[in-house]
DNA sequence: AGCCGCTGGTGAACCGGTAAAGCTCCGATT
DNA sequence: AATCGGAGCTTTACCGGTTCACCAGCGGCT
């Protein structure tokens, strides 16, 4: 019928009920001074239009919007490879659809172009608050951001966040679990393949695997920087087993380097779990589809993401809860661990 | 120091730089009326004021809005799991990004709340259009969309979509190139592990599956339905192997599938590609890190969401361009097809 | 009878932009 | 000298809601 007609307005639905637009107004958004009849009308009226509020109009006067920012920095095919992103994301969406809001995604190239969104989308009143996830050290986003007076959330760790409520994993403890797993299992000689050596995150990952080395007494540990990719997974793998003082057990820092860690190891004739144990982190489906199944520090992204989500809604309500520590990743032992050859 | 501050307008520019409103208008977008000099004038007071305009007005007046909509109908942790949805997202945000949009994701548990959410969206001015997938035969959102007038870009084939452009790829094609190719190799007891049955291209796929099978005068051939994620693929391969009269060949769906299924294959003794040949479909990074390399139907998917955003983008500006082919996935030969044994 | 207070509304102002009509110079045209 | 036209702004009326001040009834109380 309606075709792409004239749109209807709140101003028909009046005219239908019978009432004034500031009855509808006040029907729809539950509130007292309509009596259950008129209510009935009005309610009736707009069905029979078609009508919703336009979440323009209603975010213009109100000043509420109900969408929320992220903005990712990652390279687009590496955000498709890994399944964090998605996990994350969808556990966000769980919290958010409940409150019936929605998520503004937005894929960008570096953190100046991140900054200038979130300045674009809070100025312009697009969004209620923001996710910030990567952070660096001395992340230049906390004090363009912070000026900005935007509500936000951040992903990572207090010490790097800022004056931004953080939500986080205690990854210093989760490495220190690892190395510690392994050196029980006899390892002496373990290595890690991390991710890019300017995220926050992964300075933290590896002073605590420096420290627990050290602390166990086991060799002086190898640890290579890597973009997160499978490729670079791949290389960094190969270039630790060429070296004659070779691994015998490697953590990495996410799922798909750990999967590409496993090819090449087959490729160059080394049996995991026998002769190299693997470690992933960020533990996903992709850990139990490979064979072996790969030993992980797995943690509940999905919960993670709906942790964040909850968070940044009560930093929009005002409400400062603080930071919050979501568990911390803990030792799944799958096939691609074992003891050391010879221990 | 503006703190949470009262919000600047355009007004304040507007006084700023000693003009009116719709001078500051004019500047902005870019439209003729306003000299050079104050155009500066006006431009620097926003720089100074720290104003972006605000996108809620002016898309109330205006009735433009730089948001378009995506629903994904689909249970989170599979989403996570399949990297095609972030690879298509991420080409989407390519093309959008370029003409400063950004994408409103929601994910839903059903196809009534996709329909009643973009009912609200559209209704409620919040986006410009939408983009459909994962289409059913009759799917209902089709007559219900429809009705809406709402712009829309549909990914799937023209028969399933409707009045919706369509943007889509040749899948019988590339089905039966698949099963082609095996032939080639000496195989004539090819399976099919296919997505969920409702899905429209599953249909698709799977009589054109069953015609090249009858058309190349091999076996009958055995097609299982699945949810599309990693345990029900591993399922229906277990199931497959152990039949009397197994397959020497087997096409999965999707690259989620086949990396388990090589997981099952190894676990149940077969050697890949020896015993058993197995090809991916969606080919992402994900049959590159596993060994063998998974071979696979491969198309690319960013490009491919990169022309859905395009097609949307033409459709919302009234331009009808009709529906797009974009490239028939091609065969992408790796490590895990091989000649039949004793072919 | 007069006044109060409550319920169920109404009307107008406002949110921050855009768009179109109107007004003012100023140089060129007739 | 009078007219025209256009560049450069200003004015004003919206867009579609929310909010708030105000008001009409009406029953109850003194």
């Amino acid at each position: 019928m309606s075709g792409t007609g004239e749109r209807v307005t709140i101003k028909d639905v009046a005219a239908r009920a019978g009432v004034s637009k500031g009855a509808v107004s006040l029907a729809f958004n539950h509130k007292p001074g309509v009596s259950e009849a008129t209510r009935e009308r009005i309610f009736a009226a707009a069905r029979e239009l078609g009508w919703a509020p336009s979440a323009t109009a209603r975010s213009l006067s109100s000043k509420r919007v109900d969408i929320v920012g992220l903005a990712l920095c990652r390279p687009a095919r590496l955000l498709g490879l890994e399944p964090f992103y998605m996990d994350f994301i969808s556990g966000i969406e769980g919290v958010l659809a409940e409150r019936s809001c929605s998520l503004l995604l937005r894929l960008v190239r570096d953190l100046d172009e991140e900054i200038a969104l979130h300045q674009e989308w809070w100025r312009g009143r697009m969004i209620a608050g923001a996710i910030l996830v990567d952070f660096r050290e001395d992340d230049p986003r906390v004090p363009a951001l912070r000026r900005l007076g935007m509500p936000a959330v951040a992903v990572g760790h207090p010490r790097l966040t800022g004056p931004f409520p953080a939500v986080w994993t205690d990854d210093a403890s989760a490495v220190a679990e690892a190395v510690r797993y392994l050196a029980a299992l006899g390892h002496r000689r373990v290595a890690r393949v991390g991710g890019p050596a300017d995220l926050g995150h992964s300075a933290i990952r590896t002073r605590a695997f420096a420290d627990t080395v050290r602390e166990l007494g086991l060799e002086e540990a190898r640890q290579i920087a890597t973009g997160f990719d499978e490729k670079e997974g791949a290389r960094a793998t190969r270039t630790l087993l060429l070296a004659a003082d070779r691994p015998t057990a490697i953590v990495y820092d996410n799922d798909i380097m750990a999967v590409a860690g496993a090819g090449v190891a087959a490729e160059m004739g080394f049996t995991v779990p026998d002769d190299l144990s693997l470690l992933a982190w960020d533990d996903s489906q992709l850990c139990r589809i490979t064979h072996p199944t790969l030993s992980a520090m797995s943690h509940d992204v999905h919960h993670f993401g709906a942790e964040v989500a909850r968070v940044l809604f009560d930093v929009v309500n005002g409400v400062d809860t603080g930071g919050h520590q979501v568990p911390t990743p803990s030792l799944t032992p799958r096939g691609s661990t074992a003891p050391a050859p010879g221990a």
